[in-house]
RNA sequence: GCGGAUGUGGUGAAAUUGGUAGACACGCCAGACUUAGGAUCUGGUGCCGAGAGGUAUGCGGGUUCGAGUCCCUCCAUCCGCACCA
């Protein structure tokens, strides 16, 4: 008797669809458990066979939990919006909703057929306006609060228009890039266009210009991804700076709280440090320098080495600086002006990476240093930033390598201020020694220095000292259709809010999804009628960004159907935030530190009681493809086998790999494959096959290397890919896919029917008692495999299953009391086999995933003695088994008696003997 | 460039706290069975060597009785870098 994989699958899943097996709520006696996946992109090309090793690892991970007593909350759902759809809808004019529904259903179906126990009635699509009226919602508050900086937490934009219309801006402790001071009387004086442009300093949802990389051929904004080499991928466009009026959300008012948060969250010190890095918390100072010859102009720098004062030679200032034109002379005007242009080409990424290519131009104009008087000149280069500090540095080449190398480029002087250190080959960015040259500063170690420096600076009032991040306020609109619109209409100019009331703001329909001829996002082709709601002058254009709905839908799933409020308070208090968060760590900076600011943002509103989102989090390394090669002849129609192209002049093409089997290429699909190959010829290997080459890459279309994971569960059954995506290796390393080690795991799930088979191969078990080896093997194998899934080594789980079954397999087990346990031990990983055997044990259909997680018996496992390796100088020479209750120096005595411990003491008497008790014995001579 | 990670047989990997390197599989070799199959079973398989033995975890060094594991230098590969998701 066999059993038939792609039967269970269907049975059983049909089984828990119909007795809603996967549904779950809320239940006050039962600890919560929440496992959650990143939700995906519903891509055009399917599920690839990278998707489900996260989804599969969560499920595993979410049925264990149920089995050990845990209401376990296990959510799907779509981050459905996105540029692919709307690139698509560009091509085809098809509405974005309709292709992305299509995916949808083809991704569910693909998931479906994975066995996996999903509550699907709690679903949330981001694209859907149930979904995203709440996502305007939360906008709104943002654009409703500011950051009060002495309670450390948002509040209520009302608060601090009061305080205004009291006090002024006097006394007011919020998070602002608003400098001036006013009074309460200004306040009043102003009309409210002026003051809607002070409050925008405060909001945590604000409009200000940002730069953006523009491609005035295409009319529409880029991403860095989308440009390269300065030009545009489509159509090959030069992609240039400019400056635009977008909404940013003010996460720099939750650095701090961001990177101190880290501490206490289960995630992996890489992550953790990527996060860290990307808010890029450093501490130093502002310093202020006069211009000479422009009265009451000073600029101001932001340095992390005060310290190095005294070794500053010249002034670099970003090419996008506004101090520019101002302080620019005449005979320089061009040579900058010219410099600007070619720099506005370039994006923020190919400026940082070219080092080697070092520009900049010096503007005339020179700065006084504010404690010895010196002249100093400002330049000009594209190494200097506009978006970190103030986009502008004092460059002290002894100290600075990428100021070094600008000053040995341009002949500037360098002097040295650090005592005893040679800098003649490259600059000294440690922070430890002595500095001289350096006035108040000399003789001081370097902290020291930094510290006092500060303090001068400060008693001079020349400037101060300032905590710097590298994080940036996050830009959030976008001038792409398929987003969420924001829930802002415009009146006098001034941004308003929709009212609640009137939400979700829909997408209007448009003509097409393309800029407007002027350059306007693709919703200012939509007519007032094409809006369900329309107010004041016009509608908000840009659309929201990807991040924002994924940044809260872990919220949603614990109430998806709520129609007054985004989640539930009684909801939200019983299921609390994520306990398990699995997905790639591509996210690592973007959406999970999003995600983590929306969620302080929320309970700072006190709208939910946590302010983490992601208890735990594992990044599941992405599964490579494996991508296969031919080598056409140049200017021929001819291919060479893979050992015979050296003597030929070839260029190398991907070849779809499902014409390939084991490096082979099947010659007659090749060349049904494209037309273009319909008449190629070939050069064989001397055994008259064609031999492809093949590389490992990313997975993708282009490459024709995606491996879907259909095809497999069709041949296999979902059980075997779910565990053989699992045995391929640890879940956080990434790994090129390859099938040929599926079998091996298929046959495992054979062998371990094969024990529930009595001697004529009929379904039957012995009800007797099993041996002590028996019990042993289950023992052990509950032990390994719990505290492998306690630590989320899914991997050697499934070793472990297969090790039993050898096992028991040998020992000839056919024992209902132990085959019963096993099987419940094989249910996370193996559902529809797992269920279909219980059945097969006569116990009631559906039982095996609502079973208890088997307990362990320590007095199984007790072993009397261990076979302890013998080494000599650390080199294991032979094994001896040995009591292990005998103590340390009669087994000393015992191996000392031992002829073959003689026979490799050769003579010598041994210096030291070190007994690790049942680990190890070492004989040093 | 900056930041993060990974390097162990022909292949995927295991070795949880420094204690027998290569578990478990794939592949390969040999064999059994058989109305021949992409089935099942048995044995072997890091490398060199007939063997004893030697040697081996990207390279080089260090700490230790003992290092895949800890420390330092270097090399290679992969991922992210703010409008891809």
């Amino acid at each position: 008797m066999e059993i038939d994989f792609q039967a269970i699958d269907k049975k059983w899943q049909l089984y828990w669809l119909e007795h809603h097996s996967n549904k779950v709520v809320e239940e006050a006696n039962k600890p919560k458990y929440y496992v959650l996946d990143m939700f995906p992109y519903p891509s055009g090309a399917g599920l690839h066979v990278g998707h489900p090793l996260g989804y599969i690892a969560s499920d595993i991970y979410a049925r264990y939990k149920r089995l050990k007593g845990f209401n376990v909350l296990h959510p799907m759902g779509y981050d459905s919006f996105g540029l692919p759809a709307e690139q698509y809808a560009i091509q085809t004019g098809q509405h974005p909703a309709i292709t992305t529904e299509q995916n949808i259903a083809r991704y569910r179906q693909q998931l479906d057929r994975l066995g996996f126990s999903y509550d699907w009635t709690r679903q949330v699509k981001t694209s859907s306006p149930e979904y995203y009226r709440w996502t305007q919602w939360i906008f709104k508050q943002f654009f409703n609060a500011y950051y009060n900086t002495s309670s450390d937490k948002a509040c209520p934009m009302e608060e601090l228009i009061a305080a205004f219309s009291t006090n002024g801006n006097q006394g007011v402790n919020a998070f602002s890039d608003y400098e001036k001071m006013f009074t309460a009387e200004e306040w009043n004086s102003w009309n409210d266009v002026e003051q809607e442009a002070v409050l925008q300093s405060y909001r945590l949802a604000f409009l200000s210009e940002t730069w953006v990389n523009w491609c005035p051929k295409l009319g529409t904004v880029l991403a860095n991804d989308e440009i390269i080499s300065g030009l545009s991928v489509r159509g090959s466009h030069p992609v240039e700076q400019k400056k635009m009026m977008q909404w940013s959300m003010r996460i720099k008012a939750y650095a701090d709280r961001l990177l101190a948060g880290l501490d206490d969250l289960d995630w992996s010190d890489a992550i953790k440090e990527q996060q860290r890095n990307w808010i890029g918390k450093s501490e130093g100072a502002n310093v202020f320098f006069d211009v000479e010859g422009h009265n009451n102009l000073a600029l101001e720098i932001f340095t992390t080495r005060p310290d190095t004062l005294f070794g500053v030679t010249f002034m670099v200032l970003a090419p996008e600086h506004p101090f520019l034109e101002q302080i620019v002379t005449e005979e320089h005007k061009e040579e900058v002006k010219n410099y600007q242009l070619s720099v506005s080409k370039r994006t923020e990424r190919d400026r940082q990476a070219d080092v080697h290519h070092i520009s900049g131009v010096f503007t005339g104009a020179f700065v006084i240093h504010p404690f010895n008087k010196t002249s100093i000149p400002i330049w000009t280069a594209d190494y200097v930033l506009s978006t970190y500090g103030t986009g502008a540095v004092m460059s002290v080449p002894c100290g600075d390598q990428r100021d070094y190398s600008f000053a040995k480029h341009f002949n500037l002087p360098i002097i040295n201020v650090f005592k005893g250190i040679d800098i003649e080959e490259e600059a000294y960015g440690e922070k430890v020694g002595i500095i001289e040259n350096s006035s108040f500063l000399d003789g001081l170690e370097i902290k020291e220095a930094i510290t006092f420096a500060c303090q001068k600076i400060e008693e001079a009032n020349r400037g101060n000292r300032k905590v710097n991040f590298r994080l940036r306020d996050a830009v959030f609109s976008r001038q792409r259709y398929w987003g969420e619109p924001f829930p802002v209409y415009y009146e006098k100019g001034i941004p308003k809010m929709i009212a609640d009331e009137n939400l979700p703001i829909e997408l209007p329909n448009v003509d097409a999804y393309l800029p407007t001829a002027s350059g306007e996002p693709p919703l200012a082709r939509s007519r007032k009628e094409d809006w369900n709601h329309f107010q004041g002058d016009r509608m908000e254009y840009n659309t929201m960004p990807g991040w924002a709905g994924s940044s809260w839908y872990f919220l949603r799933y614990l109430d998806p159907e709520n129609k007054d409020s985004f989640v539930g308070k009684d909801k939200v208090a019983y299921w609390k935030n994520v306990d398990l968060y699995i997905g790639g760590n591509e996210h690592a900076t973007g959406h999970l530190l999003y995600a983590r600011f929306w969620t302080k943002f929320l309970y700072d509103m006190g709208f939910i009681p946590f302010n983490e989102p992601f208890k735990k989090l594992i990044n599941q390394g992405m599964i490579l493809g494996r991508s296969s090669f031919v080598y056409r002849i140049k200017g021929e129609n001819t291919f060479v086998s893979l050992n015979k192209k050296k003597d030929y002049s070839t260029d190398q093409l991907h070849v779809d790999v499902n014409l390939v089997d084991n490096d082979k290429l099947n010659l007659q699909e090749f060349k049904n494959w494209l037309p273009e190959y319909a008449d190629a010829t070939f050069i064989l290997e001397d055994d008259g096959t064609y031999c492809c080459g093949f590389e490992v890459e990313k997975m993708s279309k282009s490459k024709f290397n995606v491996q879907t994971p259909d095809a497999l569960v069709e041949k296999f059954g979902a059980d075997t890919l779910r565990m053989y995506e699992m045995f391929l290796g640890p879940l956080e390393q990434s790994k090129p896919w390859d099938t040929k080690g599926i079998t091996g795991v298929h046959g495992f799930l054979k062998k371990t029917t094969r024990l529930f088979l009595d001697t004529t191969g009929s379904w039957n078990t012995l009800a007797e008692d099993p041996t002590k080896e028996m019990w042993k093997v289950l023992h052990k194998t509950i032990r390994k495999i719990q505290d492998d899934l306690d630590r989320y080594s899914f991997n050697t789980v499934v070793s472990t299953l297969m090790i039993a079954v050898n096992e028991l397999t040998d020992l000839k087990c056919n024992h209902k009391q132990i085959l019963q346990p096993l099987l419940v031990l094989l249910s996370p990983y193996a559902p529809h086999t797992a269920e279909e055997l219980w059945e097969k044990l006569g116990l009631p259909s559906g039982g095996c995933a609502l079973a208890s997680f088997p307990v362990y018996d320590e007095a199984m496992l007790v072993e009397a003695s261990y076979e302890y390796p013998i080494s000599f100088n650390g080199k294991m020479r032979f094994t001896q088994s040995i009591d292990l209750h005998l103590p340390e120096n009669e087994v000393i005595e015992l191996i000392m008696g031992l002829e073959n411990t003689q026979k490799h003491l050769e003579g010598k008497t041994p210096k030291k003997v070190i007994f690790v008790k049942g680990k190890i014995i070492n004989i040093v001579s």
